[in-house]
DNA sequence: GGCATTTGTCGAAACGTTTCGATAGATGGA
DNA sequence: TCCATCTATCGAAACGTTTCGACAAATGCC
């Protein structure tokens, strides 16, 4: 395999030249250009990474930690993570993978034997160990996430009050001023992470600046649960018109299918948004208008924020990620009160 | 950051010393050991990744190429994914991940560039470009899943036919002499892998063998088409008294769901077995007996074998990972005929 | 006690880049 | 024409390891 010097044996130069003229960083002969040019061409010539991680200062590769927790729904999961490589490769980086058994160890180890350039750390929790390690490790990182005591890191997430507020005005615009939430089930909001407690209290606080009825409710994922939790809605006077969901996808379509099982259609007698879900909405009966979680969003941004660390020093930060919102027309005004 | 000349310096050795004291390629000094072990403590030395991928002829990391059809079930891809990682850190290998856009760019770049010792490839189809790739990179390599031409190629997967037997063998052995095999929609079989067709030969093949009535159908996806399927298999004369099922999740579940609906129960009137799926069978209702397409099985073979090729030459194979049966109780004799 | 072998350690070369400082030649200004 | 400046190129050092060959000291053998 052709190395430096024989490419610049091959165009009769030196090495620091051919060097030069690959990286650009200094002028090069018009002529001397072409006849390296080509003796890459011929040798197919292609730098070797050890050499070139040894002699710069960059590895060019970021250790990208994803746990896989029996919680996190695999396809998103998956998504987030290829995410990650894409917007890594933009920047000519690639990415190491660690598994959740090595988090900790693995990060030390990648990272003080200086094999990465810096850390992506996903599906950051409240109580995240990895967050403590990677403030300790003083390496360039981005969390994707926030945890519990985020200083001095940088993470990035989905903006999730303003997502639910986005949903609120998107109702209300329409005309709606009675509007529930269906909330994951309580555990959820008792332990794991914060964004279900944020995107809730978006809801209620942006419902309470539009001035309109807003009631939260957890639901649990049982069908017979989903199906009470609606009736006893909609059952009540003042029943809402507009629901937010913000739930997983199989209590989505048991939903869904419980609102066509009472006879009612969608938009015509109810309008439903979905929160943040990282599943595809417009594939539902009736679609289902969304404010989704865009895995390609908050990874390219992370990404970028640690490709800013190497060169610049980041200030610490939690980013929001501003949300979308997605019209596939479950969204109406409500019918005329009786 | 210490390095090596550091440790050396503080244990008042050379730097030589240093490095074989820890690697442990040639005898060091009982004393001397010592001092060296508590310098590197001292100083929390970790070897530069760069400078030992330099001198040395081993990167340590593997390059994973592993596309994300939109046929692939997304929760077994990561289950993949994560035990070639898990199963790479056991020879203390690093894994890189490339994605489906780069797949061939990314393998070419990689390799040529030595970043990586070698490539495991994932979720090979039958017609796979980085199949030919990858042998004419001539790079240590290891595939999983079987391309039409696997010729000078290492590759690992999961031995269909002996599954299919050993469903058929268990189902007879129980006393069944009439068996059906549910198999996957048309269009599977057309196009795609071929490892429906070695399921489907294998459970012919060994019916034939066991002396047994069998047939095979293809059934198609949605809800309607299962259900008269197993309608018509099941009012024939000489109807199966055992099922092989090879589909989809959601396959699976209206199966049962049409079989609890004509008033059959499990094992009592009908035996079935699920076939090589990727999906946690013992969680239905009732579980299914299965012979699951165990990730870690494949991915760890094929991590031995890439990490074989690094010092000795491998001889190019198809590798047939033997089936592993589990049995949550689906399967019984039949009743007696009428 | 002399010789061969083993054990423990060292120095130096090699791996393939990047980059700093130097230099020769070309260009421009007065 | 002389000096300053700029452009294009080169040589050499540095990055941090591993590993080969050498060698001194310790050990074993007769």
């Amino acid at each position: 395999m052709a190395n430096i010097h024989d490419v610049a044996r091959v165009a009769g130069v030196s090495i620091s030249t051919v060097s030069y003229a690959l990286s650009g960083k200094r002028p090069i002969g018009e002529k001397t250009r072409l006849r390296i040019d080509e003796a890459v061409r011929e040798l197919d010539y292609m730098p070797n990474a050890a050499g070139r991680m040894l002699a710069g200062t960059r590895t060019r590769i970021f250790a990208l930690t994803a746990p896989l927790r029996s919680d996190t729904y695999a396809p998103a999961h998956m998504a987030f993570v290829l995410s990650v490589v894409t917007a890594a490769r933009k920047y000519d980086y690639d990415v190491l993978l660690l598994t959740e058994d090595e988090a900790t160890d693995g990060l030390r180890r990648v990272s003080s034997s200086r094999l990465v350039d810096g850390i992506i750390v996903l599906d950051v929790s409240m109580n995240d160990e990895r967050a403590d390690l990677v403030r300790s490790l003083g390496v360039p990182a981005a969390l994707i996430g926030v945890p519990r005591n985020a200083e001095g890191l940088v993470c990035v997430d989905l903006d999730f009050e303003a997502a639910a507020g986005l949903a609120v005005d998107r109702l209300v615009d329409a005309g709606h001023t009675s509007l529930a939430l269906l909330g994951h089930p309580a555990a959820v909001y008792e332990r794991g992470s914060n964004f279900p407690m944020r995107f809730r209290d978006g809801f209620l606080r942006r419902a309470a600046e539009r001035e309109v009825a807003a009631s939260f409710t957890m639901v649990e994922k049982e069908a017979a649960q989903v199906r009470s939790a609606l009736a006893e809605l909609l059952d009540a006077d003042q029943a809402p018109t507009g629901l937010v969901v913000h739930g997983e996808e199989g209590v989505h379509k048991t939903l869904l299918d419980a609102v066509a099982g009472r006879g009612l259609s969608i938009p015509g007698d109810l309008s439903i948004i979905a929160g943040v879900p990282t599943f595809d909405t417009s594939a539902f009966t009736p679609p289902l208008n969304v404010i989704p979680l865009i895995p390609a969003d908050s990874c390219t941004r992370a990404v970028e924020l640690a490709v800013q660390q190497l060169d610049g020093a980041v200030a610490p930060r939690v980013e929001l990620v501003a949300p979308r919102y997605r019209d596939h027309g479950s969204v109406a005004a409500p019918r005329p009160g009786p």
